[in-house]
DNA sequence: CTACATGCAAATCCTTTGCATCCAC
DNA sequence: GTGGATGCAAAGGATTTGCATGTAG
C-alpha cells in the first residue's frame, strides 16, 4: 500500500512543486478505491470543500503518469480510470453483469508472458489489464447461466 | 476468412435490410484488416467515392454488432475499433513502439482461463484482448532495449 | 523574481440522437 | 404503402488547450 507520505516523498525528490490542487489528487487517489475517474476524484474532493476545476484534475492526473506514480487504464465502461502504481502489479476481473471489479495477482498472466516471449517473440508489457467476465456471485445467483453468459456482447 | 457474401447471407437469413450504406461498410470490413476505427472506414470509403455520414457509419456498425457479425475492441490508442467476428476467435499483440499490430491465437489464453475459473470462480469472457508490449522487430532494431521498455507508458 | 501551475473558457475528438426525408421490401 | 434506414445538424460526454493570473520555490 503506498501511502500519500511515500508519494509526497518522490514528488519532491524530483524536484517537483507541491501545490494544493496536487496534494488533494493525492489525497483523494491514497483515499479511494483503484479506478477511480477524473470525475470521481472531482466529485470527492468536492464533497470535502475542495473544489478543482476539472481541467485541473486531469493535468495532475497526466502530470503523476508521467511520473509513474498513477497507472492509467481503460476499463471500457465509464472512461478512464486511474490509480496508484503499487507493488505488486495486479490486474482486475470486471463482472460483465453487476460490474463489479475484483484485483487479481499478476501471476496469472506469467504463463501467458512466456508463451508471447517464446513464440510471438514479444516482450509483452501488461502491466495493468482488465479482463471481463462473470463474477462467482452472479453466476452463482443463477441470474445467468452458462448459455446467458454466451450471448453476453464482448464488453 | 469471412466474405462478404458470407455476410449478406446471414443479414438476409435474418430479414435485415439491406442498403448502400450497410453493403459499403461490410464491404470495406472485408476489404481491410482488422482494426478498423469508424473514421478509417469512412475514409476508406470516401476514397471510393462512397461517402457516408459518419453517424450512418456508427449505426450500421452497431447494427453489425448486435447481429454479432463484428466485434469491437478499444485498443486504448485511437478510440474503439472494429473487426468481423472470425472464427477461431483471436487477440493482439500491439507494439507501444511501432504501433504495429499482430496477431495471435486464442490458444494462448487457455492457461489463463483455466486460472481464473479455478482460483477466483471468475468465467472469463475474453473474446478479444490486447496486449502491449515490445514487438520482435523492434527489439532487434535496437533502437529500443530492455531499460527503455521498462519505462515507457502502460500504453 | 521567475518558472510553472491554475482557473476559466473555448476547442476538440469521438460518439450518439432527433427529426424529416427517403427507400428497401 | 410503410417501417425502417439515412442525411443532416445538433447535442453529448470526456479530454485537451490557450491564455491571463496566481503562486511555490
Amino acid at each position: 500500500m503506498v501511502t500519500k507520505a511515500d508519494i509526497l516523498e518522490r514528488v519532491k525528490r524530483r524536484g517537483e512543486r507541491v501545490t494544493l490542487p496536487r496534494l488533494a489528487v493525492i489525497e483523494a487517489l491514497c483515499a479511494l478505491n483503484s479506478h477511480q475517474t477524473a470525475q470521481s476524484i472531482q466529485q470527492h474532493l468536492a464533497g470535502q470543500q475542495i473544489d478543482l476545476e476539472e481541467s485541473t484534475v486531469y493535468r495532475v492526473l497526466q502530470w503523476l503518469k508521467d511520473l509513474g506514480i498513477v497507472a492509467q487504464t481503460d476499463l471500457g465502461q465509464s472512461g478512464i480510470t486511474y490509480e496508484v502504481v503499487s507493488t505488486p502489479p495486479h490486474h482486475h476481473l470486471v463482472c460483465l453483469v453487476c460490474g463489479q471489479i475484483q484485483d487479481v495477482d499478476d501471476s496469472v498472466l506469467e504463463p501467458l508472458r512466456r508463451h508471447l516471449r517464446a513464440d510471438y517473440a514479444f516482450e509483452p508489457r501488461i502491466d495493468h489489464m482488465a479482463f471481463f467476465g462473470i463474477c462467482c456471485r452472479c453466476r452463482s445467483a443463477g441470474s445467468v447461466d452458462r448459455e446467458d453468459a454466451e450471448s453476453l456482447p464482448p464488453r
